[in-house]
DNA sequence: CTTGAAATACTACTACG
DNA sequence: CGTAGTAGTATTTCAAG
């Protein structure tokens, strides 16, 4: 099977896609409710070759999923926190460790191993003050080979978004 | 419009939810996707019924949008960057306007006030090293108002989700 | 006020040019 | 990629709980 479709700067690994795909998938990114009759008309392409290149997106990868964002602080989670770990050895048992565990704390959202003085990062939502202090206190606390948990309290949430530039 | 149906822990603000509101949004958060008729059938209703609640979750704003996730990688924005900014003078001002140019910064995802020893946290992706780097030496550095700036350039992302418990 | 059944309108999807 | 046709779905209407 022959890729016909080009794109100005093909970049390689990724498959290639041309300014209609990027105009799909800047659609999809913020409403994916859209039928694809419509989408297919604002990229000015007839509804069966719109499909045809939205499955395409898909078994590529390219689309991991399409998801309801629901609202968080009406569904009793609008405390957001940040929190960082300094976990007390830098070892391969400790880091796994850490990892399955942090991976089960309630509304945990998000967790990343970083760089700089900290070694992880998560972001945990949460209901309220309450709330939090005792998750910090039944479940940051005794994740395994924790030295320091510093926690950043998110007063105002200023921009909050998952779309990529395209 | 007075609302009837009843929730086992009714808290007050958010509209009530019963077992099948919350079956709906626990399935549509992971996979929005699925047509009415198979959700109405996993949640045990009739398609009509289930599309009306749909509707009135959307309507009450429960469910903010339906979006499509994509491939941060294969788009070229597969690093990510947590960023720690303190702010000169904590002033009105000041923060206003940060919180405008932050906005702007390319690749930003997220951005929030936070207490603790920093002002602002920043989630930022970027393709590699070379752009975060140009994009720290030209964007992050002359943000305005800002004394320090951390970068935390995330080695692994161990969990990254949306899904809210319910 | 919510539900399910039937009927209609629209959409997704397939085959073909 | 587009056109035309088919299959299935969304959506409305209505009667009933």
């Amino acid at each position: 099977m022959k890729l016909t479709r080009k794109s100005a700067a093909p970049r390689d690994g990724a498959p290639t896609l041309d300014r209609i795909d990027r105009a799909i998938l800047r659609h999809l990114q913020q409403d994916a409710s859209i039928s694809n009759v419509s989408l297919a008309a604002k990229v000015k392409l007839s509804a069966p070759a719109c499909l045809r290149r939205v499955e395409r997106l898909k078994e590529s990868g390219l689309i991991r999923g399409v998801v309801a964002l629901l609202d968080a602080r009406a569904l009793g989670a609008g405390m957001l926190v940040v929190i960082g770990f300094v976990l007390d050895r830098s070892t391969p048992e400790t880091f796994a460790a850490f990892e399955k565990a942090a991976q089960k704390v309630s509304g945990c959202i998000e967790c990343h191993v970083v760089t700089g003085e900290f070694d992880y990062f998560m972001l945990v939502r949460t209901r309220d003050n309450d709330s939090f202090n005792r998750l910090h206190a039944e479940q940051l606390l005794y994740l395994p080979g924790v030295r320091q948990v510093r926690s950043f309290i998110v007063l105002k949430e200023i921009l909050s978004t998952h779309a990529l530039p395209l």
